[in-house]
DNA sequence: AGCGTTCTTGGTCGATTGACCAACGCCCAT
DNA sequence: ATGGGCGTTGGTCAATCGACCAAGAACGCT
């Protein structure tokens, strides 16, 4: 990719972030991004456009970063925990471009809801798939509802965004292990449940201070 | 409170929640009250100030529902669920101010964010207040961190708000249960917890058909 | 009925917005 | 060295914004 329409994206993203789409200008954008309104014109023929490109990015990313950080384990209910501390981070630590496609949805123009909304439910298929193939080992209660537990828990981890501050001591893998430990004790059969949960609960529980990553 | 201005906040309320706090104009609020824009500027003296009007407003419904709902029992593991479907049902089915409140935070200008931030704080409160007697029940986990807990759970509850559709067939507050029990399971002592619990997640989540509420 | 207050009307104001463009500079291929 | 095109410049444009107000209508009180 172009890297003025980099730049352009990761200027738009912040200013979407902080104060929503609605309330930043393209001119604020462009000079944020080191360029006049007129070269922002050029590479985005509207204030629409970055936020679909944006967007866009948002899914491509989130999949990319999910996917590489699973890859290392072939465990179901492994593979949730480092998934779901890959999301976490890209949403904390990353680019905005995941923020932004999380709680700027309302301020996408009607016409290209619809393309969106189907890259985003791309991304939400992926999870369903990692939670099916959890619930695959045995190991998991009788959940009957993958969307329903995947909505709990993306919604715990999405929210994270709106309190979540690096200052705290934590890190967002630490608040994502913490997350994975109250859904795994809660939707896993209990004579099933990773060896060492008990031990990594009580670790995150009784140290709130940076210990890894 | 005067039925004009009631008016105002449930038109602004509307429409802050379709498009966004900045994305809606004065005019289309105060034709959506049925008034002129000289009249909404007679009331409020200023766009912002309806907007922290509403949040305020948001606050004391959510705590004077939550307060009601308890109010039935002494039980603190029955209280969190009642509360849960408390906020939930006001989150979906009420007037919109509590979705104001959660979503439009950036919106805020940053002289009205600390009364606001403060409002909201008490709320905060309200709940750890009610997370702290369940643990000191004895039946919970060892968990120290009430706080981390509260987020957890209130972000898997007020995501609900991003997804739920009344036309799903499953009302807010089965929705609320269904969490209530993914966070008792996953956050009570295996030999505390309520004695239906299992007979409540099992007809929760194989019976998405309506039946109560 | 008469008066003072409360509230609404319908419009104006300057400022800012997103979209747009003619002209220009720069750099690479020839 | 130079011609051509990619990318940028700096500003214009109509439209729309939030804020504001002078005038009068509607109301409650005596």
């Amino acid at each position: 990719m172009d890297p003025a329409d980099e730049r352009i994206l990761l200027a738009a993203g912040r200013l979407f972030r902080e104060k929503g789409f609605a309330a930043t200008t393209v001119r604020e954008i462009a000079q944020a991004a080191g360029m006049l309104p007129g070269s922002l014109h050029y590479r985005y023929a509207s204030k629409d456009d970055v936020l679909v490109a944006l967007m866009e990015r948002g899914v491509k990313r989130a999949i990319a970063a999910v996917t590489e950080a699973i890859a290392v384990t072939r465990d179901p209910i492994e593979r949730l925990r480092l998934g779901l501390r890959a999301h976490l981070e890209l949403l904390c630590r990353g680019d905005d471009s995941l923020y932004v496609l999380l709680y700027d949805f309302r301020s996408l123009p009607p016409a290209a809801k619809e393309g969106v909304e189907k890259s985003r439910g791309r991304y939400e298929a992926f999870w369903d798939g990692m939670l099916y193939e959890a619930w695959g080992t045995g190991r998991s209660r009788s959940v009957l509802d993958v969307e329903l537990v995947r909505q709990f828990g993306m919604g715990a981890i999405n929210w994270v965004a709106t309190w979540y501050r690096p200052e705290s001591g934590r890190t967002p893998a630490q608040v994502a292990d913490a997350f994975w430990t109250y859904l795994a004790f809660g939707l896993m059969r209990e004579d099933a449940r990773p060896a060492d949960l008990d031990s990594i609960f009580t670790a995150l529980m009784t140290s709130p201070s940076p210990e890894e990553d």
